[in-house]
DNA sequence: CGGATATTGTTATAATATAACGTAACATTA
DNA sequence: TAATGTTACGTTATATTATAACAATATCCG
């Protein structure tokens, strides 16, 4: 159960994408080896697609990527990629968007909450401890045994406001 | 900005739904009347089947119903009922499970989170300040204006897991 | 190798939601 | 009340997201 103490900032306009793309591919060969996961090709190639930005991208938008690559490829081919990388821990579904984003922290346990700018689309990946204990507080209130937690907001970020004041 | 001081429990099964049903009708009826709100036959309608229980319903369910009653339906009529109900805010939308549920304290500014049981179906609405105040916070630092927040929490009641337990 | 298991291919279909356009009901005011 | 504008509803078609079912292939292990 461990945490992270310094949870993510919202991705600069600027920083070096190269970084993160290439730092999330090798932290899934890692991690994948380690736990005797099969990160297939396709599997792979999905995950690096998703990595391309940090705005959370749809299932058929990765499917109509790996076709114009010359892929055989049909929704399923899609959605089992996709359930074998949330199932692994690699990547998160936005359900407000119906999109699926790279987790930060793979093979941590961890509550992600996400802020996701609707004018740029990039999401940041958060880990509050504050608010997963104001829910746990809530539940124990109830008598309610959490499950998961979706946690997603939705509005403006610094950049996008910036740049949209006159 | 006022906010509720209690927050609701989750709904107890044995408690009188009718009047659950009869008060939230009342208060729409009361509430659109003061706003200039048409509640329309079809929209009460919708909203009846919406607060036939406590548990969030699916769009094409209420369209069966509708159907069932001999009313001429189709997708776009219970998406328009609905579409009016959630900018009225007389219901919410979960997002989690593509379905809707009424709202408990409409005309009230309020930030809603939702406890749902996977089992009985049922949620519970909630709207915990520590929660909003702790996703403010996050945002503050992070120069992220919130527009629209998506809380739901999935699991088991209180009434349900005692049932699983042997 | 050979049989078991996991992955991928393929076709069809389910479930949720919206676009576009016409008609009917309602409201406003001349 | 008739003309007019506005809102709501009817209707058909289609978009978007996701899964079911089964066949073919690749991978693993004894
Ligand atoms: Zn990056
Ligand atoms: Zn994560
Ligand atoms: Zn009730
Ligand atoms: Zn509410």
């Amino acid at each position: 159960m461990s945490r992270l103490k310094h949870p993510k900032q919202f991705p600069a306009a600027d920083h070096d994408h190269k970084t993160c793309i290439t730092h999330a591919l090798q932290e899934a060969e890692a991690y994948c080896k380690q736990q005797g996961l099969r990160l297939t090709e396709l599997r792979r190639r999905v995950l690096e697609l998703i990595w391309a930005n940090h705005q959370p991208v749809g299932a058929y938008d990765l499917l109509e990527q790996l076709t114009r690559e010359g892929r055989k490829a049909a929704p399923p081919t899609i959605y089992r990629s996709l359930d074998f990388l949330m199932q692994s821990g690699l990547i998160h579904r936005i359900t407000s968007l119906n999109a699926y984003v790279g987790c930060n922290h793979p093979g941590l346990d961890h509550a992600a909450q996400f802020f996701i700018c609707e004018y740029c689309g990039q999401a940041a990946e958060m880990d509050d401890a504050q608010i997963v204990s104001a829910i746990a507080k809530d539940a124990k209130r109830l008598g309610f045994t959490v499950e998961k937690r979706t946690i997603e907001v939705a509005g403006i970020c610094a950049h996008c406001r910036h740049h949209s004041e006159t």
